[in-house]
RNA sequence: GGGCGCUUAGCUCAGUUGGUUAGAGCGCGUGCUUCACACGCACGAGGUCGCAGGUUCGACUCCUGCAGCGCCCA
């Protein structure tokens, strides 16, 4: 890493070796093991926590399908990262992969065609299939995990090639997996901690349930889909009264049904509250109550409550104090009922329980369309069901519509930091800041507290024992946590402290915590994960809170809140001062890009195609927050920037001797406008706004290729003398090299490519530019300043008359103008004599001649066609 | 239902505190093998800035309403 200093702009004549021709094939084979071997984006853990820059990189989960999707964000972070290296911060850039979880279990029991039953014994000599078999086959829970394991191991290894293909700047010695043994450590430990601090804690509580998965899931993992369902009018009978008519979307659960509500403003009903009616088919006794959630306008403006048909039930249930009566089973089906037995009273059991009796056992849906049927028989369905379409709560990567299901689940405490979580997040610097929005209205809308259990098994197992009683019961209220040095545990196969094994699953002895985490309670401790807490202080105090995170905007609500919530809980800060929020590619039917909606495009050939760098200067042009659309043809563009970059270069470099001062002023104009280049780049880059780097660079650029160096394309080779060419040739490698290290970040292949030509070291460890390296090359005061720009705007200005002028007659350029009067005020021909040798060589003009009048015109006499 | 964002040339997008005639690239058209580059060069055509009001000497830009698209939340 070098500081801003005259020799980045210098040339040393021995050390230059240009290519005859130089080529964009083949640059990411020869730079990729060469910066692995120089360890040019190693991190220096020796720099103290002002002069590092720390990123949170997402770990993506590698059972997902690689995606351009990825290239697109994590181009943006690695644009960013580059140019904090070259501002010459020590730049903490590691890489994770996220592969616990549902997904990876899902992908393993496709491809290898088997299923995890814990109750099975580990099977050392167990070989996953060739074929996967049909039916699956059962295998233990520890061999699952290693077909878990093997798998995603394999995965881990495709994205490393592609993020090392796309070039990024990650120190892959670094590198974690939230399933590996220090990610388990850090969870494990952070769990334990909540737990001593009474933060974290299990409860038999009603909790969203997906059926097939058969887990609980969080708040964060839902989804509304839109599905077409029914209202169906039904009738509760009243002693001495008329018959109380509701509507409901889900007449199944009326054995479940444990009051009604209606709203207490609600006239209608006011005189019923207080009052008892009867459940039809069952005769089950119920209060009316009043509550503030119940609407008056949807269906008849009173409700049938039941445990539990939808979260409002659970509110309900809660704040009104009511019984539960449970009907739906973890599977999804009705569970048997006792009619009769305390709980299940009914005014005639016997009639319950023949209605019942058809009921038990279907899955919620089919159970449905038999109730109907009863209802319609028993007189007290009230007309007949009327189609909706509603929106029914789902979990992300469920089939079925989720259930509520009683069940004892770990929690993390998260609603008594609500307000805490709110100012954390004014503190946090989002980009762009109407992000922050999105995490306002997630963190206001919480409506309770984090369950983080989950019944899988490729996780993180809680480490945690239950003492089993003498009676067999196993006592969750007595849980024996792990050794916190010993971490990470299993405790389905350790032992939890003072126990042998044999007393594991006996009266008298323990039982281990069946369950294993949710993802997001290990991808919530990233910045712990790879900060070194607690085992590694020095590191975590030269890297933590950490700089930046960036993430895509549809994860706000869990990764990005569940990580500030965790910084918060164990550190009381933020995880990061900065979060960079990128947007989604689309297709070209402006749809998200999707594995589901089958219009993903596989990233890798893409790379072959179009260039590292091509891609990267597409997904570098999408702005922080904006949705972008798939473009192949801004990747072409992007290869096109290379290869211009390629050429402009070697004919900047290829006769540049002589090197001397800078006299003429259109070379002072030009540096002056490169300084000002920097400054923009500069500030947007401080702002995160690298897009606008790249195209005020790129415009830059091709303005330079166009104008100027046709400009001095005679002089630099000499025709009006040395002191001439050598300020053209100063001026030409200053300004490439700046202008190399400016798009160093967007294009590192090429521009590192270009900077071996002539320069040690890697482009990518040289320092950003300055303004001052402009200043060093050209004095002058601002007076001087405007005249040279003026001097230079004229020329560009003749420039394109004369062009347009030979365009327009469709001569060729090696055809000389014989003579080009050109009639403007006096102050601009007083421009003239500055450019007049420049301009006579770039557009082959034999004379010019002047004169002085009111309007600009550009009047070429001929061209001096060779006789045929 | 509440919130956020977007709507500028055929396409993809710039347009920083309101200020001459609204920009770029791609695509299109007409030419050009010009000794860095045909993965190139020159030139050209193409837009009443979503709609309707308002503020202002002046609005793509600020305010209000509406519409369409997308997302978040309930």
């Amino acid at each position: 890493m070098s500081a801003p200093s005259p020799s980045l702009t210098a040339l040393d004549p021995a050390r230059l070796h240009l290519p005859e021709k130089p080529a964009l094939e083949g640059l990411e084979a020869k730079w990729l093991p060469r910066w692995e071997a120089d360890g040019v984006y190693r991190f220096d853990r020796s720099r103290e926590r002002a002069d590092v820059f720390a990123i949170d990189t997402p770990p993506p989960t590698v059972s997902g399908s690689l995606h351009v999707g990825h290239v697109f964000s994590y181009t943006h972070t690695d644009v960013i990262a580059r140019f904090h290296r070259m501002r010459g911060k020590a730049v903490f850039y590691p890489m994770g992969w996220d592969d616990n979880g549902l997904p990876t279990e899902r992908r393993v029991q496709n491809y290898y065609g088997v299923r995890c039953d814990p109750s099975l014994p580990y099977d050392p000599s167990f070989k996953a299939p060739e074929a996967p078999p049909k039916p699956p086959i059962s295998i233990s829970r520890p061999n699952f995990i290693e077909l878990c394991n093997q798998l995603t191991g394999e995965d881990e290894k495709a994205f490393e090639h592609l993020w090392k293909s796309l070039g990024l700047s990650v120190d892959w010695s670094m590198t974690y997996a939230t399933i590996g043994r220090r990610a388990q450590r850090v969870s494990q430990l952070a769990f334990l901690r909540l737990l001593a601090r009474g933060l974290a804690y299990q409860v038999e509580a009603p909790t969203l349930w997906d059926v097939d998965f058969k887990t609980a899931v969080a708040q964060a993992e839902l989804e509304d889909r839109e599905l077409p369902g029914a209202y169906h009018r039904l009738r509760f009978a009243r002693d001495g009264g008329a018959a109380v008519e509701i509507e409901t979307t889900r007449p199944e659960l009326i054995a479940a049904c444990v009051a009604l509500v209606a709203h207490p403003d609600d006239a209608r009903y006011q005189p019923l509250f207080g009052q008892e009616v009867v459940t039809p088919l069952f005769g089950v006794r119920v209060p009316v109550r009043a509550h503030t959630l119940a609407d008056p306008a949807k269906g008849s403006g009173i409700a049938m409550i039941c445990t539990f048909g939808d979260v409002a039930d659970v509110t309900w249930w809660r704040e009104l104090s009511l019984p539960v009566r449970a009907i739906v089973q973890a599977d999804g089906r009705l569970g048997p009922v006792q009619w009769g037995t305390p709980g299940w009273e009914s005014e005639d059991a016997e009639r319950a329980g023949r209605y019942y009796a058809e009921l038990t056992g279907l899955p919620a849906a089919k159970a449905r369309t038999r109730i109907v049927d009863q209802l319609r028989e028993s007189g007290d369905l009230i007309g007949e069901p009327r189609p909706i379409t509603h929106a029914v709560k789902f979990f992300e990567k469920g089939d079925r519509p989720l259930e509520i299901i009683t069940s004892r689940q770990w929690f993390f405490k998260t609603i008594e930091f609500r307000e805490a979580l709110l100012t954390r997040g004014e503190e946090l610097q989002w980009h762009p800041p109407y992000m922050q929005a999105r995490f306002e209205n997630w963190t206001h809308g919480l409506n309770g507290d984090w369950c983080v259990s989950r019944q899988r098994f490729f996780g993180v197992p809680f480490p945690v024992w239950y003492p089993i009683a003498a009676d067999g019961r196993v006592e969750y209220d007595r849980a024996i946590a792990a050794d916190d040095t010993r971490l990470p545990i299993d405790p389905s196969t350790d032992l939890p402290p003072g126990y042998r094994a044999e007393q594991r699953g006996v009266p008298g002895g323990f039982t281990g915590d069946p369950d294993v985490m949710d993802t997001w309670a290990t991808s919530s401790l990233t910045p712990q994960i790879s900060c070194g807490w607690p085992d590694d202080p020095d590191l975590f105090a030269r890297t933590f809170p950490m700089d930046l995170r960036p993430q895509a905007h549809d994860i706000i609500r869990t990764w990005l809140f569940d990580t500030v919530l965790r910084a918060e809980l164990e550190h009381q800060s933020l995880p990061w001062t900065n979060t960079a929020i990128s947007g989604w590619v689309l297709d070209p039917d402006r749809k998200k890009m999707s594995k589901s909606k089958g219009n993903v495009v596989t990233p890798v050939g893409l790379l072959d195609e179009h260039g590292s760098d091509g891609v990267r200067y597409w997904a570098a042009s999408g702005r922080p927050g904006t949705d972008t659309a798939f473009d192949t043809n801004q990747m072409k563009v992007g290869r096109r920037l290379a290869m211009k970059l390629l050429n402009a270069s070697k004919f900047a470099l290829m006769s540049s001797q002589p090197q001397g001062p800078i006299t003429a002023e259109v070379d002072r104009a030009l540096l002056r406008s490169l300084a000002s280049l920097i400054d923009e780049s500069t500030a947007a880059f401080e702002a995160y706004d690298y897009a606008r780097v790249l195209q005020r660079t790129e415009t830059f650029f091709w303005r330079f290729c166009d104008d100027y160096l046709e400009l001095v394309k005679g002089r630099r080779y000499g025709d009006h003398g040395p002191q001439a060419a050598a300020s053209a040739n100063r001026t030409l490698t200053a300004a490439l090299s700046i202008l190399l290290r400016l798009f160093a970040p967007f294009v590192p292949f090429v521009t590192e490519e270009v900077w071996s030509w002539w320069k040690d070291g890697s482009v990518h460890r040289a320092a950003w530019p300055v303004r001052q390296e402009v200043e060093w090359l050209v004095s002058g005061g601002s007076a001087d300043a405007v005249a040279d720009e003026q001097i230079y705007q004229w020329a560009t200005t003749v420039l394109f008359e004369v062009r347009k002028q030979r365009s327009e007659a469709k001569q060729p350029l090696k055809v000389p103008i014989t003579l080009v009067t050109i009639t403007a005020p006096a102050d601009d021909l007083a421009l003239m004599p500055a450019v007049e040798a420049d301009l006579k060589a770039a557009l082959r003009v034999q004379r010019f001649a002047y004169v002085p009048g009111e309007a600009r015109l550009f009047a070429v006499a001929g061209y001096d066609v060779a006789p045929a």
